[in-house]
DNA sequence: TTGTATGTAAGACGAAATGTCTCACAATGC
DNA sequence: GCATTGTGAGACATTTCGTCTTACATACAA
């Protein structure tokens, strides 16, 4: 049994956030925003950290000049539903529902979520109806 | 930056898995659903797995006799909890809400399950509301 | 009492993950 | 020419994690 490697390590996902926030950015551009005084080697573990990111698709690089500029292949929601799905399947055999059950009886949402959640599932109700009535 | 552990890694899952089942269990109990033809290392690897879960303060340890026997201090529901919370802090800045959509919007779900969660967020709503007019 | 089996504790071990940094080299601009 | 800044490749230390070894205690049958 070995230890599975993490989607996303912390580090990478700080790289992420930036990207996703400025859509596309050279590693320069990143390097500024992760560090107060960049260093040289500050820049070195920036590009590893892209590096990987590019090796599990999760950024693309495109070369623009002589530096390379990256933008994300994945968006946050993406991310969000593999680690659901990780979750789900590690956890509760696949389903997702216990994680439903779970985030709803929790006390993580505040009334004002709680309403737009309920609108949420309005729209999705009144979704799947009209589907119904079509098929 | 270092990496933090994970909370229950996948070895430690199944023997979790193992004990939600058994509600409790000693070591050898463990390893004979785990391993076809249990060995002394088989056991030795077992136990120390159990020390890390008493550690992680996932299991409880009570001596019965030579052998200790061990019984969940967790459910599985509060890891699913724990591990949503994760989720939530690293991608949605703690907020649930987003992996709520996630999971409504996803595909994983069949119609009963989507009906059986309609009622189930009907119910606390209801409560809710009952909570309100008492306050 | 002498094995034999089985329990315990403590910790060594190797493979891999991960964040960091070094090295060598190419291109750019003064 | 040379300082700056980009690149790729890979070394490195630390930690995790699953596994296994060693040493010792206890129960029990022969």
């Amino acid at each position: 049994m070995v230890r599975p490697p993490s989607d996303v390590t912390e580090a990478e996902l700080e790289i992420m956030r930036i990207l996703w926030e400025l859509e596309d950015g050279t590693t320069r551009e990143v390097v500024d925003l992760l560090y107060d005084t960049p260093s040289r080697s500050n820049y070195q573990t920036v590009k590893k950290l892209m590096s990987r990111l590019e090796t599990k698709k999760l950024v693309g690089r495109k070369k623009s000049g002589t530096a390379h500029t990256f933008r994300p292949l994945v968006q946050r929601s993406d991310l969000i539903e593999r680690r659901l799905s990780q979750v789900a399947d590690s956890l509760c055999d696949g389903s997702s529902l216990p994680l439903l059950t779970c985030l709803l009886q929790g006390k993580g949402l505040s009334t004002k979520e709680r309403k737009r959640l309920k609108e949420l599932f309005e729209e999705l109700t009144s979704k799947s109806k009209s589907k119904e009535k079509k098929q």
